[in-house]
DNA sequence: ACTCTATACTTACTTTTAGTAAGTACGCAC
DNA sequence: GTGCGTACTTACTAAAAGTAAGTATAGAGT
C-alpha cells in the first residue's frame, strides 16, 4: 500500500541540471527564453514575421487583438533574444522595420508546428471537451 | 513619401478566417487550446508527462517552482481539453494519476520539440543577448 | 492657418491573472 | 494524539496584462 511512492525519484543535481539547460529545474534561465518564445503574443509575432517584414502598426493590424503596449514588450524581449531584428529609419512618421533573423526562422517553424498542429485538430479538442462535460 | 502604406492589406473576411481557424483572428477559439498548451506550466506538463504517469505530487515535485493551485489549474484545462487523463482511486490518501492521452502525446511532440530546440540553442540566445547590449 | 491623421512608442491607471499561504478530510505511523 | 502525506480549494497579495491617453512631427484636406 504506496509504502515507497516514488518521490525518491533520483534527483539529479541542481547543478548538473542548470548544466545540461533543464527547464524542470526554477532557475533555469532558459525558461525565460522558452516563455518569450511561447507567450500569447509571442507565438504570433513569430509566426505573423514568417511572410517577411512588418512595421510595428502592420502587425498590430495582422495580430487582431493585441494592445501596441503588448506588441511593444513583445518585440522587444524577441529583438533581445535575437529571433527578430529591428531597423529604424530616422524618418517622420516612424518607420521601423521588425523582421526574423536566421535564429528566429529556426524557432518559428517549431512553434508553427505547433500551432498548426492545434489548427488542425482543433475539432478533436472540441469532441474532448464535450465528452468530458457529459462525464460531469 | 510612403503614400501607399501595405495597411491595405487584403484582409479576408473574419467569418472565413474563423472557419478555418485562424489564429491571427482575435475571437479564434483555438487561441484558448494554444494558450493552455503553451502557457508557462502547460509546457513543462506535458513534457512532464511524457516519462509515463504520475501523481499529482508527483509532478509537482518534478517540475520546480510550481504552486499547487497553477498545477491543479493547469492540469484542470489539459484534461478538459483532452490531452491530459485524470484517474482517480478514491482511497485516503487522495491517489490520482495523470497521463497523456493520445492526442497529448502528439502536442508533446511539438512541444517538446520547441522545448529541446531552445535548450540546444540557448547558448546563441545569450550570444545575441550580449551583441545588442554592447550596440545600445 | 488649422484641424485631422498616421507612425512608433511610452506612461499612468485599471483589471485580470499568477503566486503564497493556509485550510480540509482522512488514514497511518509513532 | 501529534504529526505526516495526499489532492485539492480558498482567501489574500503581488505581478502581469489590458486600456486609454500622451508625444513629436509631417503631410493631407478644408
Amino acid at each position: 500500500m504506496m509504502s515507497g511512492p516514488s518521490k525518491t525519484e533520483k534527483s539529479p543535481k541542481l547543478s548538473e541540471r542548470l548544466e545540461r539547460g533543464d527547464l524542470f529545474a526554477a532557475p533555469c534561465p532558459s525558461r525565460d527564453v522558452l516563455n518569450h518564445v511561447s507567450s500569447r503574443w509571442g507565438v504570433l509575432v513569430l509566426i505573423g514575421l514568417r511572410t517577411g517584414t512588418h512595421r510595428f502598426s502592420e502587425l498590430r493590424r495582422k495580430i487582431d487583438g493585441v494592445s501596441e503596449k503588448m506588441l511593444a514588450q513583445t518585440l522587444q524581449a524577441l529583438v533581445k533574444d535575437g529571433f527578430v531584428s529591428r531597423v529604424s529609419h530616422p524618418v517622420v512618421p516612424p518607420f521601423v522595420e521588425y523582421s526574423l533573423t536566421p535564429m528566429g526562422e529556426e524557432v518559428s517553424e517549431k512553434v508553427m508546428a505547433l500551432a498548426d498542429w492545434i489548427e488542425e485538430n482543433f475539432a478533436r479538442v472540441l469532441e474532448a471537451r464535450d465528452s468530458i462535460d457529459s462525464v460531469n
